[in-house]
DNA sequence: GAATTTACGTCAGCCTTGTTGACTTTCCAA
DNA sequence: TTGGAAAGTCAACAAGGCTGACGTAAATTC
């Protein structure tokens, strides 16, 4: 590591882009950006119960409903219990539905109630326009590039769970 | 919200990139692709007594030291309360050094001691591995993108402090 | 048919990292 | 010189991760 200038000889090419400063600033950028990201839904969900955990189960429910719990958990990267909690209360509150399986009845299998997709909407109505307006202010070619990043930063097995929701959705 | 085309009418051009779908693509991209960006540093940690929360803030004092402890309080955006509990371990475990100012003396100047700065050292480069990795899969041009769309999330505060350690370093 | 495995739920308890509130020390300005 | 604001510290609490142990029902395997 420390290759103060990643200049000529590291590989052919000058490869200026990935001077260790460069990626410092790749890394800030990761940070700062994140916090953008989840702004808009933590200041809707801050004075509801809810929080940012409840907010990520509301999203992957709707994205894949009928899902189980087991695979919630492999998307999401937490445990039963920590899952659980939340899973818990969404249900009591009655937006979350929980139905046992038809083929094999030891599987929940969950999906939203109207009330829960009323409140999925609107968090991520929030989340999307400031992607939006992220989007619309760099242009197509950086919206490319950004995703084609962001995919090669994943590690292997989170960017097949990520590829699999890509083609189920469109 | 809702615009299931966004195809022609829009604006004027297609704006395909702009499809809810399109957005929530980006939106899960986010999601995965932070995971990814933590990994190593969090895998090193455990088994420490340091978290992430630790560090950020060995992130910030390397990358602006001498700072103070309010403003790296508003880098992080945590309340002081909790930057001290993180700040006090590093201090007490000699990684950090806490300064008491010259000119006004209500100040702390945070500074790494050498035993921060091999810690600081071996968190980033395992951080800056993976970045590079993803970077040079992308390619320059998608590293161009990736960095756009970044700025144009952060809030504008953010980006103001993003932009100040942007031209800080290098 | 019995034993094992799987899927899920739950209780208990711990840790990290966020929060608010109350308190000192220091500085500065009226 | 005194009263308020700012920097930092201590205490207590909450959210949301974690592990470990256990229970139950259903499926699978022997």
């Amino acid at each position: 590591m420390t290759e103060p200038g990643t200049g000529p000889g590291t590989g052919g090419e000058s490869l200026l882009f990935l001077t260790d400063e460069q990626l410092r600033k790749g890394i800030e950028a990761m940070f700062f950006a994140y916090r953008g990201f989840t702004a808009d839904p933590d200041r809707i969900l801050d004075g509801m119960d809810y929080g940012r955990a409840h907010h990520r189960a509301l999203h992957f429910i709707h994205r894949a409903p009928g899902t189980t719990v087991n695979n919630l958990l492999s998307i999401l990267g937490v445990t039963k219990q920590s899952l659980n909690r939340v899973l818990r209360t969404l249900i009591e509150d009655g937006l979350v539905e929980s139905r046992v399986g038809r083929q094999d009845k030891r599987e929940r299998h969950l999906v939203l109630t109207p009330k829960g997709e009323d409140l999925e909407r609107q968090l991520s109505d929030a989340q999307r326009a400031r992607m939006r307006a992220a989007y619309r202010a760099a242009g197509p070619v950086a919206v490319q590039g950004f995703r084609t990043v962001l995919e090669a930063m994943m590690d292997p097995e989170l960017r097949r769970q990520y590829q699999t929701l890509k083609e189920a959705g469109a």
